[in-house]
DNA sequence: TCAAAGACTATACAAACGTGCAATAACTAT
DNA sequence: ATAGTTATTGCACGTTTGTATAGTCTTTGA
């Protein structure tokens, strides 16, 4: 139809708007995203945001599924891609879940920005809990296919217990991979998250090609 | 306010202040903690808090310190404790970090919104990096000591490296663990982090006793 | 070519913000 | 008792906040 160039260029303006309030809060914390701040950062004028977000905390929520987006998209592909050995599979969410793209400051000043602000706003909880169960759960069918293949069987409460102490050490090596060192690289906490899942596992685990993803 | 009002020692009257500051940070954000919001709820008037607070950024770096304090009070607590055991040690200090008074969701909360500010505010994150960096440094004695026990010689570099996957496996679990669930306890957490402590540095530890700390 | 639509600007406004300050009530020392 | 100190109040000021609204500029469809 010919009113789809209409909406793109409003999508492109409210990607940008959303990009402009994701700077200000990396950047200042979420009470630094005002509308005047975020319309600086975007280059437009105040009245903007209100045609394109019915409210201010519209525009924010809004900022927080893109961060949700940002940090759950290499999973994803992980996730979505047909790797067909689960060894491998397992070694490259692990990888994908601490390095790369994600292992930023500036994605994890987001994601702190967010997370203090869960109990007060519910539908920001709600977003949260949206994306959070699925990747919380998304580590044990991983688990046990790499067992499967192995040829070992544990009971099911030891898979769910392995599943919680691998999210548990990958989102802390996320979290300190994002703060800058002048020793590591964000690829030296890929190699201890790996180290670190075969001793959890006891099985081996190939280690990535240089290939990205 | 009540036109009769209590009087009270600087000191008390500061930490209520800084109390009711955190409780506004708890519930509403880094962002709720106004200065009129953190009179009523401390019940004190409004300029009673720049006569205690030169500014009201003081407060919140005062706050901030306080939630430091209470984040590595039981940590410290075991390392200042004369325990012969290095297992022991180990053991105890694994459950100060993910256990007890910490798992808890304000505190979660509280972290978080300061985590957020780190960026903006350069006094926050001295006082931030003044702490972290201690505590981080605070598993490798540790883990040396259990090793030497066993007989056993590592490498410095995988001590290190054993030392940042133990940080970020108990970081991990304390941040699931202040979460609310249904089905674990934050005691759940702490058998699994004792669990992962064992396969990663392939040692037995004890379970701690029932009494506290 | 022209009216309609909508993206965009400029400005105004009430509420909430941090801070300044004079007045007051409660404690302390003598 | 009384003077001095200070914890505390109450209010006012200028600034910043989110939102409302009227008007301008650009694009679109026939």
């Amino acid at each position: 139809m010919s009113d789809t160039f209409r909406r793109m260029q409003e999508f492109d303006r409210r990607a940008e708007l959303v990009r402009a309030t994701l700077d200000c809060i990396a950047d200042k914390g979420i009470q630094g995203a005002t509308v005047r701040a975020v319309a600086a950062a975007a280059g437009v004028s105040i009245g903007l945001i209100r045609h394109h977000f019915e409210t201010k905390e519209n525009m924010v929520l809004e900022a927080y599924r893109e961060t949700i987006r940002m940090l759950t998209a290499p999973c994803d592909r992980v996730l979505a891609a047909e790797i067909e050995s689960p060894h491998e599979r397992l070694a490259r969410f692990i990888r994908a879940s601490i390095g790369g793209e994600i292992s930023d400051l500036r994605i994890l000043s987001l994601w702190a920005a967010f997370m203090s602000q869960l109990n007060a706003d519910p539908e920001m909880k709600r977003i949260h809990d949206e994306a959070h169960l699925p990747y919380r759960s998304s580590f044990e069918p991983l688990i046990r296919a790499v067992m499967a293949a192995e040829g070992r069987h544990l009971a099911p409460g030891e898979v769910a217990r392995l599943a919680i102490a691998m999210t548990a050490v990958i989102d802390g090596l996320w979290l300190e991979g994002c703060l800058p060192k002048q020793a590591e690289t964000s690829e030296d906490y890929v190699a201890i998250g790996l180290e670190a899942a075969e001793a959890l596992l006891r099985v081996a685990l190939p280690r990535p090609t240089n290939t990205k993803d």
